[in-house]
DNA sequence: CACCAGGCAAGTA
DNA sequence: TACTTGCATGGT
């Protein structure tokens, strides 16, 4: 049961890999700017994070200094294309906030933390949750973990791969359990899912007679 | 025009 | 515990 999963889970990634290729995720030139990505993004289209990282590049906003002493409502100004700006600009400087009392505001420090000593930190940051916390982890700090978000989800549960109204940490579980601990791995797959969702399972028109993961299911 | 996008916290019953 | 709502821009 437990190895008929695993396969199945490996057999979607090789579909994809095979469809997609190697996807090179995050984009992101630093760690730094990955994390920043990271809060930017929730619930907002990638191309607006890109305007509002641009923005705090122009500026000479993006390194751990210059955010921290920016004033909260200017980088709310900055990150303005991103949507939900004062909330997000707040959630920066509570995470700011955490490497700064946690790790002596040393970026490194944190990324060198232990999985889940740095996890803890992070899911305690007011604006951080689950999804945030582990896309730093995997895409910024290089740790382990598989992210999930609303395109693993729907593509799962789509495909009956999952139970549809399974959790964060369940459906965590379910991949983590089922795959071999690899960065790499983790990073090329989560990468492969949000592309092959923008595609093909989209929530109103799905393409599914097109889609590379049609009958995966069997044998 | 409506709907969607790589969430999360806070409020309500 | 299990819904609901606010947050907000920009693209299709």
């Amino acid at each position: 049961m437990e190895e008929e999963n695993s396969n199945l889970f490996l057999r979607v990634y090789e579909r994809l890999h095979d469809y997609y290729g190697e996807q090179g995720w995050w984009p992101g030139e630093t760690p730094l700017e990955v994390m920043v990505g990271a809060v930017l993004t929730q619930n907002t289209n990638w191309g607006n994070v890109e305007k509002a990282i641009g923005n705090l590049k122009d500026r000479g906003c993006l390194s751990f200094e210059a955010l921290r002493e920016l004033d909260q409502d200017l980088l709310a100004e900055y990150i303005r294309p991103s949507g939900y700006y004062n909330v997000k600009a707040k959630r920066l400087k509570n995470l700011l906030q955490m490497i700064e009392d946690e790790y002596e505001g040393e970026l490194a420090f944190f990324f060198e933390d232990s999985l889940e000593s740095s996890r803890e930190n992070l899911l305690r940051v007011k604006g951080v949750g689950p999804e945030t916390a582990d896309s730093i982890l995997l895409y910024a700090a290089q740790k382990p973990v598989f992210v999930i978000d609303t395109y693993t989800h729907r593509v799962f549960s789509r495909h009956q791969l999952v139970e549809e109204d399974t959790d964060y940490f369940s459906l965590q579980q379910e991949f983590m359990d089922s795959l071999p601990s690899d960065v790499k791995l983790f990073n090329e797959f989560h990468a492969l899912i949000v592309s092959v969702a923008k595609e093909f399972c989209k929530k109103k028109k799905p393409r599914c007679s097109d889609c590379p993961l049609q009958r995966v299911e069997e044998k």
